[in-house]
DNA sequence: AATAAAAGTTCTATTAAACGGATAATATGT
DNA sequence: ACATATTATCCGTTTAATAGAACTTTTATT
């Protein structure tokens, strides 16, 4: 058994995170024994302290536990962060409406992009690369490299080495990444041509901070052949135009949480 | 400061709601420590272990706490019980689509009901009454009324009882609530006919289980005078056609989970 | 630039909460 | 009705969480 700090936030989290592997189905008091390793009385505990906060629900009848419909609440929370959610959702629908294909709002968290939005166009073969909350590590996909591009230059160095085994199960070289990174600074663009799923290509911008900092990242997904030129070149305006509406909305509160020096993480 | 079990889940759960009501901007430890009420050490404390395991993130720059975005793939997990998210997307968006008026998909969570799913139709006029995660009492609004109204009687019973004080702020009588089940009952849909929101109405129809027990409601929002005759009874059987199909994708996950007799809560 | 105030971090003895092995109660399958 | 699997509870022990205070760093004020 682990021991250290936060044990049992870890063993919460632990727990959670079973249960969210069965969503559909949802588990026993057992198959969480089984999925965590975590003993039976202290299962049995967590489960109750779980429901207790409403993190967790027992279904009544079948005894079932699911993940607690809280989280709807504090994820909504979670992708509204800088109030991106609430300023971004009509201009990416406009942008998905526009350009029939399917349109992803990213967001950086750590060394990984995360998509907290996603915005299916009417064109009818659809290229749902993500899902909401799904993560890459930075680089990886259109979105995360216009995530990564913008960073300064000794943090994507930093990004590139510390990602580097994340980075193993997709298939990319790290030379050509840095090649990638470089053509997205100097375009103003990043474009993933086939590089994640073949016959698929993409196109990210970044969304930056008043002082250039990029916070989140706009792409566009579609088959291959319509991201060829000449429409590319229309879609990357396009895009840029949605990026640039996003940051004006958002510049009011950026301005609001002041950048410090230096914190030292509470991590320790 | 409260003692008993769970204290620790407890706190999170405290701070992360603290950190959820101000999403936009994040907190820094202060301001939790002011909005939850807990010790400096404590709350610090409490700040680490979410950041160590992902349930909180804490903004590089400004030093901000904001909740996590695991908590993403926690509400996917969340809505998805029994699949519902799954298979029910498709039919609720071509419902939307359909109708042109917004709809929602709700779940009971012991006696209340949350939206799950909101689609939005393309009537210029937009009736967003519930966002993701909304909670209302059971009773209170037309899919929370159909989730009721198709309990057993006792059930219904208890509930109403139950949820007396949670309904006071929602200016509905009881006896007129009974009648509204009854009516619904009878009916086979719940109409709430401008009672939560003037010049609103809506319609709802329970997803149930193959023994008939509701598990969802599907319904329809829109301005009063588009829920009027003749129209009223188009949108009622478009909302039941829906909400059968949903039955049918659903029944073998169901049929895959048994139900029991009962199980003592975990809650002692 | 110096000082004061506020915010964040670390330390430590104390205590309560979590632990887990054992036991009891309850369901399910044959 | 019996055997097995699953869930619930008990209780002495251990350890992780606690809160108060000291300390450092950042921010605001003079």
């Amino acid at each position: 058994m682990e021991k250290g700090e936060h044990q049992n936030i870890g063993r919460a989290t632990l727990v959670l995170a079973a249960l969210a592997d069965a969503s559909t189905h949802g588990l026993r008091l057992t198959d969480v024994i089984r999925a965590t390793g975590l003993g039976k009385a202290t299962t049995h505990r967590i489960l109750a302290g779980l429901v207790a906060h409403g993190l967790a629900e027992q279904d009544k009848d079948s005894g079932y536990f699911f993940v607690g419909l809280k989280m709807l609440d504090w994820a909504t929370a979670a992708g509204d962060r800088f109030g991106l959610a609430h300023c971004a959702t009509p201009l990416m629908a406009r942008l998905a409406e526009q350009t029939a294909d399917t349109a992803y709002l990213s967001l950086r968290s750590n060394d990984e992009a995360v998509c907290i939005g996603r915005y299916e166009g009417s064109f009818p073969i659809r290229t749902l690369t993500l899902g909401l909350g799904d993560r890459r590590p930075l680089g990886i996909g259109a979105g995360s490299l216009a995530l990564l591009a913008f960073l300064p230059d000794e943090e994507v160095v930093r990004i590139l080495d510390a990602q580097r085994d994340a980075r193993a199960s997709y298939d990319i070289d790290e030379f050509e990444l840095r090649g990638m990174v470089g053509r997205a600074k100097k375009q103003g663009f990043a474009l993933n041509d086939e590089r994640v799923i073949p016959g698929m290509s993409a196109i990210g911008v970044p969304v930056r901070r008043p002082d250039g900092f990029p916070v989140a990242a706009v792409s566009i997904a579609a088959i291959s052949k319509r991201l060829e030129q000449p429409r590319l070149d229309t879609l990357v305006s396009t895009l840029r135009d949605t990026a640039v509406a996003i940051e004006n909305e958002l510049a009011p509160v950026l301005r609001a949480t002041p950048v410090r020096a230096g914190v030292r993480s509470a991590t320790g």
